[in-house]
RNA sequence: GGCGCCAUAGCCAAGCGGUAAGGCACGGGUCUGCAAAACCCUUACCCCCAGUUCAAGUCUGGGUGGCGCCUCCA
């Protein structure tokens, strides 16, 4: 396939270090608080990624970290009177919920910063050997980024320019305004680890490089993220993976764009956020992946409620058209010359994703082959073809993750209140009829009269 | 100041040189005891100017307008 690479910004064809394996790194959240929908965009862009790639037949090892020591984190903690490892051990608990409710796949590996402090201390060790990284009178390690001539080859930045704009905090003990941080020393009431370079904690970026390594190896496939990740969360992140190994770090890098909010940036420190959490109260969830998949990765998108119920519309079309197939697999004819293009909505849609992951595009393919099996079934009701049809549906929507339980039982309770209803119609009881029809509304399910008969699905 | 992105119908959105996918909404229709749902039909010359080309939303240059990164943030 043809896969969008930040380094090169080029468009380039994807061919893995390993034939058949992928390794591929996401920056996951930090556990202080529920995700928020820009949050989300990664989670499901990068799940769909892995999903096509499964789907293609590659063996995908996916490694998503919990961000769960930093400043963010010690002071949620510290205002809600609880450990850091308590915020934590909650907050990843809700990720999972929310995630499953988006459809979003646990990682293979969901490693946890402070369960891999030892390699984090390793990897600094190597760090200062090679003459990368110092330490500080005070107790904390600095990145040198004059020691990795290549720094600024992702974000396109040279570090004059940066310097020239820098708002970097003033520090003294740094040798170089653009130095990072790699290990900060301990401070009263914050958690710490032992270290030969004293107490303290990781920073803000050596987890990444560390966990990816531990799992991935010290060259893997792909590094995705948010765009605002690339500088300076991924450039440290390739300043100190390379700087420790001497190797290329990442093959591919792939960043997805924001959500924005009436056009801007949608972030917790702005406040002009939507957790998925509250949108879950609301929304059918899937609602919000639709949405997510229905712009290009790479493309900023707008958010709004408006949006979202116009997703969970059209989300509501594929649904109907799947319970409409389910119906003619059960009561359909044989028609000869009923006739759908599977085969080329396959290929058109297959040929989307192959193309840096066009999930729009492959909407539209879904989409069309949704209105063309409308119109065939309508009135040309050929089971076999029906099914045909359902299974590549389930198929590619399986792809998306937006697949959907579908041709569900109705439960012998329902049917028979259905059944006292059409008696009541025919008696022309339309008090009866009506009363039947609230109870069966009700137990959450729908009713349809057509002209084919009353079709009973669940809401 | 440095680096970068975007501009297609009422809204969202694909398109990567050959005469504009798709979704939502509106309007019209089919079905229906009523209602609801569902389904069908209908809707654009692509921000402006200049250029390259037989041919340009699609390439080049210049505008205009919006946005992002350079500071924790997906």
């Amino acid at each position: 396939m043809k896969l969008y690479n930040s380094l090169s910004r080029e468009k380039e064809e994807f061919l893995p270090l390993r034939e058949g394996h992928v390794g591929m790194y996401v920056c996951g959240p930090t556990v202080y608080n529920y995700f928020h929908i820009g949050n989300a965009r990664p989670f499901i862009v990068f799940d769909t990624f892995r999903r096509y790639l499964e789907y293609c037949g590659y063996d995908v090892t996916f490694v998503q970290n919990f961000t769960d020591i930093d400043d963010k984190m010690i002071r949620a903690a510290h205002e809600q009177g609880i450990t850091v490892k308590a915020l934590a051990d909650r907050f990843i608990a809700e990720y999972f919920k929310d995630a499953q409710g988006l459809n979003v796949r646990p990682a293979t590996v969901h490693p946890r910063a402070t369960e891999h402090i030892q390699q984090i201390i390793a990897l600094i060790g190597r760090l200062i050997e090679k003459g990368h990284a110092y330490p500080t009178e005070s107790g904390d390690v600095y990145y040198s980024t004059r020691t990795f001539p290549a720094y600024g080859k992702l974000s396109g930045q040279d570090l004059e320019d940066l310097e020239a704009g820098a708002r970097v905090e003033i520090n003294e003990e740094k040798k170089d305004p653009m130095d990072f941080a790699l290990w900060k020393a301990k401070k009263p009431g914050e958690p710490y680890w032992e270290s030969p370079f004293g107490e303290g904690r990781p920073g803000w970026h050596i987890e990444c490089s560390a966990m990816s390594m531990q799992y991935l190896g010290e060259m893997f496939d792909i590094h995705g993220g948010g765009m605002d990740l690339k500088f300076p969360h991924h450039e440290n992140e390739i300043a100190q993976s390379e700087g420790a190994t001497g190797k290329p770090f990442v093959k591919y890098w792939v960043h997805n764009g924001y959500i924005n909010i009436d056009n801007k940036k949608m972030s917790k420190s702005l406040g002009n956020f939507f957790t998925v959490r509250d949108l879950s109260k609301r929304f059918n969830l899937l609602a919000v992946r639709l949405f997510m998949l229905s712009a290009h990765y790479r493309n900023p998108v707008n958010f709004s409620m408006d949006l979202l119920e116009q997703a969970e519309a059209a989300l509501k079309r594929i649904d109907n058209c799947m319970e409409n197939l389910c119906y003619v697999v059960e009561n359909g004819e044989k028609a000869a010359d009923a006739a759908l293009p599977l085969k080329e909505y396959k290929a058109r849609f297959l040929a989307a994703m192959e193309d840096d992951l066009n999930t729009a595009d492959a909407l539209g393919v879904l989409f069309e082959a949704v209105k063309e099996a409308n119109i065939c079934f309508a009135d040309k009701p050929d089971a076999d073809l029906a099914r045909q049809t359902l299974s590549l549906l389930k198929e590619l929507l399986d792809v998306l993750g937006l697949e959907k339980e579908a041709c569900q039982t109705v439960p012998d309770e329902i049917l028979v209140l259905a059944e006292q209803r059409d008696a009541a119609r025919r008696e022309k009881n339309w008090a009866l009829a009506d009363i039947l029809r609230d109870q069966i509304i009700q137990k959450g399910y729908e009713i349809k009269d057509g002209a084919d008969g009353t079709k009973i699905s669940k809401l």
